[in-house]
DNA sequence: TAAAAATACTCCATAGGTATTTTAT
DNA sequence: ATAAAATACCTATGGAGTATTTTTA
C-alpha cells in the first residue's frame, strides 16, 4: 500500500464515479482502477459497491475512509511542519552561555536572532565550559558562548571567536591597589587571589597558570566561587582580590574597583561553540547572531 | 512522497545508520540512500547529517519523525479497522422493522445474529412499509422486515419471503363470533373495521381491498390506528374488529379474542427487504440470521 | 442502447540490484 | 586503512497510457 491508493481511494470515494476521480487525479480511467483494485486486494476488503450507474462505498469503506481522511490531513501538516523548522520560522535551539563572561554579548545577540526568528523557541542554559562542551557533543546543546578553553579537546567542535576581553583587576573601592593608572602583574603576586573553581571553569585557572608563568611565583588562590555573584561579593567583602574581564562593571557595578593591568597581558577569548557537522540551520543563524552582536558599537 | 519514503525514514532514524536500516527493511543500501535522497528533496529539508561515522536526525528530521510516527500508527489501525468491519467483526447495521408483523421473527434473528457477530452494533428503527423502502434506498437502512406490499414499486431492491401468517379476527372477547369456529369473510362485511391508516401501511390496505374483492361489498373502515397498541385499545373498548395476522395474541394477549378464518384468505407475507447490489456482508448475515429465525420451532 | 467500469496490451519511469567510488576518521 | 555512504549503471517491476470489451440499467 502506498499513498497514491490512499489519494485515488479519497477521489472515487468523493466523486462516487471513477472516470470523474480520474480527471481530477489527472490520470487515465483504466489505472485508476486497477490501483483501487490492487487496494482492496491487499486489504482484503471490498472498498466499493459497483455497477455501471453508480459506484458508492461499502460500510467497510465507509469507515476507511473516515480513518484515512485524518491521517492524510496530519500527513500534510507533518510536511508543512518540517519545513517551517527547517526554514527557521519554528522550532527550538539550545543555548549554553558563561553568564559573567558573555553579559554583553548575549543579550545582543537574542535580539538580533529574535528579531530573525520570531518562531523559534531559544532555551538558554547557564553552565561552566565544561558542561557546555559535553552538552554540544550529546546534543543537547546546539550552541555556547564561551570562552576559548585552549588545552582543551574540541573534537568535531569549532570555536569561532567573537571578541577579546582585556584582562582587569578587581578590587575593593578602598584597597590601595584601586588608585594606581597602571596595574602590573608585579604587584599583585603577593595579594590573595579570588578565583572561579577549578573543577567548573578549567580553562580559567589554566589562564590564570599561564599568566604568571613568566614571573617566579603567582599569588594565593584564597578563595573559589563558582558563580560570579559570590566572587564580587567576596571581593568586595575585602577577602581579596580577582582578575576579571573588561566589561566586569556592568555585573559589578559600584561595588568594585576595576582597572586595567600593564602591560596587557592575553586578554579572554570569548567566542561560540558548536558541532562542526550537525548544525541546524536555525543554529547557523543564531552564530551569525552573535557575530553580529560582537560588532563593537 | 509515498509510504515507502517514510518506512525507509523511520527505519534509517531509528537505525542512525543506512546499513542496518537497509537490512531491517530488506533492501540493499543504495537504494535506500536514494529514497531517503529522494525524500530531503521533495520536502526541501535535510533530515540526516550524515558523515562516514554516523547518521543522525536533524532537528527538522526529529521533528518529522515525532510527525510522521503516530501518522503510520494510525494508518496501521485504520487497515486493521477496515479488515474488522468486513469481517463482520465490528460495525454497524442498520434494521427497519414492522413492529407488529414481526414479533416472532426479529427478536429470533437478533439472538442469532448478536451470537455471529457481538461487535456488530444493531441500530433499530420501528417504521412503516414506506419509510423502510424509503430507508433502504437512500441508505439510511441496510435491511428491513417488513410485509410484502404487493403494488409497490422495488426497483433494485429485494423482498425475501420468510414467513406466511394466516388472517385471523381479532375481536372483544365478548362479541358474538368470538365464539364461533370458523368464520367466513361473509358474516363480517357488516362489522366495524379498525384498521391500520392507508398513508403509513398502504400494502395493509391494498391487501384488505383484495381480500373483499369477490365478494360484493367490504366493511366500513371505522378507524385507523397507526400502531397495533392502540389497534388493539380499540377493539377491546368494542368500537369493531380487526384483521390481524396468526401470532397476533401474544401482542393482544387476553384482552382479544383471536379466530382463525375459513376459508383462509391470502396470507400476510412477512419478509426481509434489502437493496439489490450493495449488501455489506454483515447485512447478508443478518439475512440468513432472519432465515433461520423463520424456521419453524 | 448507452454510459461507465473492467480488461488487454504496451511503454517507460523508477525502485531495486551490483559494482565501484568517495569521504572522513 | 577502514568503514560507511554516495554514485554509476543496469534490470525489471509495475504504474500509466490507448484501445477494447464487458456490464447493467
Amino acid at each position: 500500500m502506498e499513498l497514491r491508493h490512499l489519494h485515488y481511494f479519497v477521489a472515487v470515494a468523493e466523486e462516487e464515479n471513477f472516470t470523474r476521480a480520474a480527471a481530477r487525479l489527472h490520470v487515465s480511467q483504466p489505472p485508476l482502477s486497477r490501483q483501487i483494485r490492487d487496494l482492496e486486494e491487499e486489504l482484503g476488503v471490498k472498498l466499493f459497491h459497483r455497477d455501471s450507474k453508480s459506484v458508492r462505498l461499502t460500510d467497510a469503506g465507509r469507515v476507511f475512509l473516515h480513518e484515512i481522511l485524518p491521517v492524510l490531513g496530519q500527513l500534510e501538516n507533518a510536511v508543512g511542519v518540517v519545513r517551517a523548522v527547517a526554514k527557521g520560522e519554528r522550532g527550538e535551539i539550545h543555548v549554553g552561555f558563561a553568564p559573567s563572561l558573555t553579559v554583553e554579548i548575549l543579550p545582543r545577540a537574542l535580539r538580533y536572532f529574535e528579531k530573525a526568528h520570531p518562531g523559534v523557541t531559544v532555551q538558554l542554559r547557564d553552565l561552566s565550559t565544561q558542561e557546555m562542551l559535553a552538552g554540544l557533543r550529546e546534543h543537547s546543546l546546539d550552541v555556547a558562548l564561551m570562552i576559548r578553553a585552549p588545552k582543551v579537546a574540541m573534537h568535531g567542535l569549532i570555536f569561532e571567536e567573537l571578541r577579546r576581553h582585556a584582562i582587569c583587576l578587581a578590587t575593593h573601592p578602598t584597597h590601595p591597589l584601586a588608585r594606581a593608572t597602571k596595574v602590573g602583574l608585579r604587584q599583585i603576586v603577593n595579594e590573595r587571589l579570588i578565583a572561579y573553581t577549578l573543577s567548573d571553569y578549567p580553562e580559567y585557572r589554566q589562564w590564570l597558570k599561564g599568566l604568571f608563568r613568566r614571573l617566579d611565583r603567582m599569588p594565593t588562590v584564597a578563595e573559589e566561587h563558582d558563580s560570579s555573584t559570590s566572587l564580587i561579593a567576596s571581593v568586595e567583602a575585602g577577602r581579596g582580590i580577582a582578575l576579571v574581564q573588561q566589561g566586569f562593571e556592568c555585573l559589578a557595578g559600584p561595588r568594585l574597583k576595576i582597572r586595567p593591568l600593564a602591560p596587557p597581558p592575553p586578554p579572554f577569548v570569548a567566542g561560540i561553540a558548536f558541532r562542526r557537522n550537525t548544525l541546524s540551520a536555525t543554529a547557523a543563524e543564531f552564530v551569525s547572531a552573535a557575530r553580529r552582536a560582537s560588532q563593537v558599537n
